[in-house]
DNA sequence: CTTTTAATATCAAACGTTTGTGTTGAGTTA
DNA sequence: TAACTCAACACAAACGTTTGATATTAAAAG
């Protein structure tokens, strides 16, 4: 048998009461007197009375509901986001609406479109790879549906953004190095299209810089992430004539698939060079030989710092004159790895 | 300047027409003329209409919305699984709301009543550890909120369900390490309490029957599944009086721990030992020394299934007589390493 | 004894859409 | 030409809830 929900009406005429007092007594509005409230939330419980959400939703305009579009729920970084995300959402009792845009611009421009009409209150985005054009977050503005950033941040004037700042990070990571006795470092980076491997770079220069050490570009090599990209720029860079005895990766894979073609390869036969990569992610505690230190990039804070703002947004009046715009930044911290 | 959403009613008001033809010109009803609809599809257009899914999913009873709850998204065989789930969803325009239980029975509880409350078309659940009591998924059937159990199955009758057989793999990793050669063969299983540790056991047991090999009980250490625990896992088993050759392992994370330790521990000084784990996950493309093979369990086929399956019977008429229960069955698969 | 005030509860509109049932007028049939 | 058919559209109810305006009552104030 097909218990079908009861609504406030029943309710409302079961106990010879308006449906306005019934909504009104659930509420604890103070017009409703003590008594008929007391009556009221009573008989709800009794009649196993759940509010239709559809219904609220329709008529207050709001839902209650945050999308949030990730580029690949299957990469750790996201997951870990999303996991930290759904956690505060649940304990405000909002909900999530998840995609992923599989680093698409056509697709995340659909899934912004879905979410618009799903009339979500706002909007968590890290941006696809291939985003160019960023017309679809514009539009957002006009429907008065606020969109946070994290991680992967679009150049837009005016938006809300949390995101990591990789430089500090980088440094650290250089300044590490030097600690432990290297003076050849190496950076195999991701392609030079990636806004991340810029700042990599640039925290990799500024922090020879500020040990007056000259910098080698010929140290720099760059790589698709890929194994055997990974492998090449490996190679490339040990034929050099000053042989780096640490190098920097552009993340915890990169070092992965390095630090296994250096063991298998003769090229590192002394097993002495140093690995230090970005991301600090659980595979290094799967690894033989896991880079000395990694740059977390605090995955779990930049997702809460997301969806706190996010929320800190929808919670503060419109009708507010200048509307401010959030720019938060978490240094990135270097990690080592016995240290985990 | 904001724009507010405009409405069904504003075309019609623009047009001279009245709601209810605008509504079905718009659905190309075939009592509208083709010409209004054409009119009315294209003022729609052009006014930026878009329609109101807070209204039509209150209106119709139905959101279009699954709810997908797993015990912890930042897990890689979750988070491989959404992401198939969502891709499905995606093309059928369906929307998914998520939800972790972090294996907590309360918490599944609480999210179990959530989604309820939220008017979810349906359900995937893949059940939290910690759950003894199921209540609160027979209650849905009475609100006819239908359920798809996947890789977490619970002990219910008249339940739809998708799985993976590890019985299978386990024969099938068993059989592989005898074909190279190995006699003994230790299996270093999770905790007990699991069914997945008593599935892989009885797989690995019938596996050495089936090759007339006697079982020796000892051979079977279980482990938390923690770094510690594996490493003493594996010592138990080392300091065996007929040490095993090749080793099992619940999943792959416990191999990568017990590789790890037998290479740097001097267990293994000849480095013979060879593994086999499950899961088939990412991180052994990134180990030095992967085990030999792995059984793929398939999130993304266990994943797509459960929503295939689910809206499968989203769509079907509920006045059917007698419900039948879907009990999908994917067979697990050793996939070797130098294969993937 | 009338007028205020406060407390309590009701009325009715509104949110945007879908959909069963009317209504209209032009064309067809006998 | 009267009766009928059918295409093309309009009307209005319904979905469940919230909420501003309004009504009722009794007690307090004048």
């Amino acid at each position: 048998m097909i218990k079908k929900p009861i609504t406030i009406k029943e309710i409302a005429k079961k106990l010879d009461l308006s449906i306005s007092t019934v909504s009104r007594a659930l509420h604890g509005h103070p017009s409703i007197s003590l008594s008929t409230q007391q009556k009221v939330k009573q008989t709800a419980q009794e009649m196993d009375y759940e509010p239709n959400q559809a219904a609220i939703f329709f008529q207050k305009g709001k839902t209650f509901t945050i999308g949030v579009i990730l580029p690949e729920l299957a990469e750790a970084f996201f997951s870990t986001a999303i996991s930290a995300i759904e956690d505060i959402a649940y304990k405000k009792n909002y909900t999530i609406l998840l995609a992923q845009s599989h680093d698409e611009e056509d697709r995340e421009k659909q899934l912004v479109e879905k979410m618009k009409n799903n009339r979500v209150d706002g909007l968590l985005v890290s941006v696809a790879k291939r985003t160019s054009n960023f017309d679809h977050f514009e539009q957002l503005k006009k429907y008065n549906i606020p969109v946070v950033f994290f991680d992967r941040i679009p150049p837009l004037k005016n938006i809300h953004s949390v995101a990591c700042n990789i430089e500090t990070g980088s440094i650290e990571a250089v300044n590490y190095l030097l600690k432990r006795g290297h003076r050849s470092i190496g950076l195999i980076n991701g392609p030079s299209t990636l806004i991340a491997s810029g700042q990599r770079k640039e925290g990799y220069i500024k922090a020879l810089h500020k040990n007056r050490l000259k910098f080698d570009p010929t140290l720099i090599v760059n790589c698709d992430l890929s194994e055997t990209s990974t492998n090449e720029a490996l190679e490339i860079l040990l034929s050099h004539k000053r042989k780096p005895t640490a190098i920097v990766t552009f993340n915890d894979y990169v070092s992965a698939f390095a630090i296994k073609h250096a063991f298998k390869s003769g090229l590192n036969p002394d097993h002495t060079i140093e690995f230090v990569s970005y991301a600090n992610s659980p595979v290094i505690g799967f690894m033989d030989h896991p880079p000395v230190a990694s740059v977390e990039q605090f995955p779990t804070i930049q997702g809460q710092k997301a969806i706190d703002t996010l929320l800190d947004i929808l919670n503060t009046d419109d009708t507010e004159e200048a509307p401010a715009f959030y720019k938060i930044v978490i240094e990135s911290q270097l990690v080592e790895s016995n240290k985990r």
